[in-house]
DNA sequence: ATTAGCTGCTAATACGCATTAGCAGTCAAG
DNA sequence: CTTGACTGCTAATGCGTATTAGCAGCTAAT
């Protein structure tokens, strides 16, 4: 059987024979509201409720209060599909448990153009569906997060933003640090030749790397090899490790090192016997290597958590939402050896 | 404080100089209506929304008119911590996929009970956000699929369900014909005595795997062993079937499959050359087991994709939505081999 | 006897948008 | 110069709820 007609406040006011507004008291008023009901009254009013199994409307009463608990999402790039969603998925997991415990929504905006020609302020743009929203993808644009500063819609980002126009809310993964760690790692070890394979920018998660590595070089480490492409030729690459001299070499890509411990192998050498490796962060599902690489762990999860929870204090409380980055812990891994006296 | 104020139609007219009916009437009037509105007020008022990012609210439009451009996702578990985000993403690949192509934004309805005691028709009932919602989850609510088949709300269950209270749009997969192919494709090597592990019901997905394998028994196939129980001890489950004489072994959960296939490896038994082993379904990531379990392959995007598109069908058209078992085709596998002739 | 205060309600309004009726103004035909 | 059609808009209303202001009737205190 098909409802006819949604019941409303109307609906039962006449019923019980009060008002609309009764209704609404009754059934969620303040206390000392309530109180200037009389217990008999309120009884009418529920008996109909109750026999006619009334139920609010939703959006009416979201309506009526001007906020919608839902939280926006929007991604750079497609959420689910298989290349992404390990990158995304740790991100929604934190997003989703912290929604939950604060009761909201989320909205993933499915993105006006499809493909990796994603805008926020595209035509359609639904962003403001939401009460707040979460920025996150690799590459973000620039003006785009400008005007979003600008403007005072609150939002926060996931992963670490230089200023656009202003200070970008955001919380991210301390991948500097993370990355200064594994150095003096090495250097305890007796490294003091390193290599670095990756581009220095202008990313700010790469950037993040290359300034933690920079920053902890001098002081006995010296750097003797940066190619500054990725996804070179795998024996280029390792051609090029071994005639540098360098006794470690820090990846900013697992594919890279994975495609060098490979070409390494197959030459007879062996990892960290002849030489160590580190990749700068931790990467879900690699491509199926079975080495375990020295490396940092990047708190997804709770990045997402911590972001969804200051984004609720903004638009709960019109805070102004702050910088957090979070600590990378090092995964021990079994790349990083002593360093080896060459021959 | 309250969040931000949003901008309003009123808003943008007063800044285009017209009034707040004349911008609903260029953002979404009827052709009619749009034919009296010179081409010069349009773009006035289009570059005004542009330039501000307006974006009508979803609430208030619902409450006007009725339709959102929403589609809520309702899952019985939590979409995303790691054990559950291996199941759903799939699915929500799909989901994301044609919702984007059909132009609508998703709603991750996160529960009003926190773990496992999700309800749809929890106190705010947030469901009705939505113009319409999908529902997946291992385990149903048969109450709550009973209340909303009763409804006048459109929603499309994604896997096969039983009647409640009258037929339930859905997608699914056909474990069941999945199951009687596996089946005879035992038969055709040969094997005659089968075995079974794993629950006879009641959950549709089970149930299925369950009378598609006894539906293709007789006709020279006997079950010689049942074990109805999921999780015992692999050595249990070993001894039982090598007691039985059954020469092909039918596991629902790859977990017991793994785990029975690992005990036989330590006995020094090969499979497929001392028993078959057969998984009803295809399993993502499954506990390192570097065997390819023979299985058939449950097309999860695709599911997700067609009950998204039938639930915009629903929506739009009023359909009334159907039932779609979808294919699963066999994954050869390296388990399945011709029947050993015991000594 | 006036006032103050309490009780038990209701009227009115806001929320943001869609939609319809219709108002002025122009222009062409009669 | 009247009529009618058409153009370019706007005022007004409704959707279902939450919320505030306030009204009428009564009692108790001054």
């Amino acid at each position: 059987m098909a409802a006819p007609k949604r019941l409303t406040q109307h609906d039962i006011a006449k019923l019980a024979g009060v008002s609309q507004a009764t209704v609404s008291l009754v059934l969620n008023g303040a206390p000392t509201a309530l109180a200037r009901i009389p217990q008999e009254t309120r009884e009418r009013v529920q008996q109909v409720i109750r026999t006619t199994g009334y139920v609010a409307d939703p959006i009416a009463r979201r309506m009526a209060k001007g906020l919608n608990r839902i939280l926006g999402v929007f991604t750079y790039e497609p959420a689910f599909p298989s290349a992404q969603a390990d990158f995304f998925t740790p991100f929604l997991l934190g997003i989703e448990e912290e929604a939950q415990i604060q009761n909201y929504d989320l909205l993933l905006l499915t993105g006006a153009g499809v493909g990796q020609d994603r805008k926020i302020f595209a035509d359609g743009n639904r962003l403001r569906i939401a009460d707040g929203c979460l920025v996150l993808g690799r590459e973000f644009d620039r003006a785009e997060l400008t005007r979003l500063v600008s403007g005072d819609y609150p939002f926060v980002a996931i992963g670490r933003r230089e200023d656009a126009g202003g200070p970008v809310p955001y919380v991210g993964g301390d991948y500097a640090n993370g990355t200064r760690a594994l150095v003096e790692k090495a250097r305890a070890l007796g490294h003091s030749k390193l290599a670095y394979i990756g581009p220095p920018g202008p990313a700010e998660s790469t950037a993040d790397r290359w300034s933690g590595f920079d920053g902890a070089l001098g002081n006995g480490l010296k750097l003797v090899l940066h190619i500054e492409a990725v996804g070179r030729a795998a024996d280029e690459i390792l051609d090029a490790l071994l005639g540098s001299g360098a006794t470690v070499a820090f990846f900013v890509e697992l594919a890279d090192a994975v495609r060098v411990e490979a070409a390494a192998r197959a030459r007879g050498l062996s990892i960290p016997g002849d030489f160590s490796a580190v990749v700068l962060g931790s990467h879900i599902r690699a491509e199926r290597s079975h080495v375990q690489f020295t490396s940092f762990d990047i708190p997804r999860e709770e990045m997402g958590r911590q972001a969804t929870a200051m984004l609720v204090r903004r638009i709960e409380s019109g805070d102004a939402g702050g910088q957090i980055l979070l600590t990378c812990e090092p995964v021990e891994g079994e790349t990083l050896g002593p360093a080896k006296r060459r021959t």
